[in-house]
DNA sequence: GGTAATTGTGGGGAAAGGTGGGTAACGGTC
DNA sequence: GACCGTTACCCACCTTTCCCCACAATTACC
């Protein structure tokens, strides 16, 4: 499933963050609105309930001997929480996930493929100034992106 | 049976730890709550029943000529225990298992496929300040994440 | 341009979750 | 058999979460 558009809210006092109406509508079709949230890449990334199943699926099938590849379950897995948007279409975001991504007070939402970004406004903020100043300055990164016939 | 999430509680002066509500729920389905705990990777690792039984299936089957798997299973099968929560959902972790996982005040419960691993929040940090590290400057693993799909 | 519907924000109250402690049963030791 | 430390089972309190309701602001529609 692939989400499109970026939103800014506020997170409030409770920590409760509010969810684009257009991707509530979204998950509504799939899995009675419920989705998963976890820590990534200084965000928070949320799946519709199938394509999650299908990352669990892989994530379980990861050797327990491997040290580096557990690490990454542990985080990864251990990030993640089943959430449902309220009768207003918010989110209770758990402390611990709103920490990871320094959510504090305004939020960004961004839609990305198979999932969307949950993000602190400051933090977009430098990460996109960091990409700007990429564009210019690696020729291979602009190779690549028009090579995506952009 | 998998786990996910990651909650942080403290272990108070008697021993005792909360175990998450909903780990609690799935392992009330398979067991009458009781699951199994074990000692291993610095942490200790909780079993639902069935997935332990499953395990205890391929220890016995470990042929008692080969030395190092059966320090091993002495490890492993050594440190288990079978805990049940109390009324307010806590276990008592034996001390042995307490010392060799060196929870003392703050603990974290991390999900896992097939299981649920109890860390010492000091320890549970470096090892993921340890995974951010490597994700940034080992290129294979970070090929081996997007290969999960992620 | 006015009205209705949708969207986002805030807060109150009930319920659930987590923590600490007291006391009685249990088990091992001398 | 008495004593001591440990475990099990309560009860009580506090914090967080969940589920409402209310209202402001924006958008859509006639």
């Amino acid at each position: 499933m692939i989400f499109r558009g970026r939103f800014e809210y506020t997170i409030d006092l409770k920590g409760r963050v509010n969810i684009p109406a257009p991707f509530r509508d979204r998950l509504q079709e799939s899995a009675q609105g419920s989705f998963f949230l976890t820590n990534f890449s200084d965000c928070l990334y949320a799946f519709a309930a199938d394509d999650w199943a299908r990352i669990e699926e892989r994530l379980s099938r990861v050797p327990s001997t491997d040290r580096k590849m557990n690490a990454f379950v542990r985080f990864f897995l251990g990030g993640a929480v089943e959430v449902v948007p309220d009768k207003q279409g918010r989110i209770l975001v758990p402390p611990s996930l709103r920490s990871y991504a320094g959510l504090e007070k305004e939020v960004v939402i961004l839609g990305m493929p198979n999932r969307f970004e949950i993000w602190s406004l400051a933090r977009w903020q430098e990460e996109i100034g960091r990409f700007e100043k990429e564009v210019h300055e690696d020729l291979g990164l602009a190779r690549e992106i028009s090579a995506l016939g952009i």
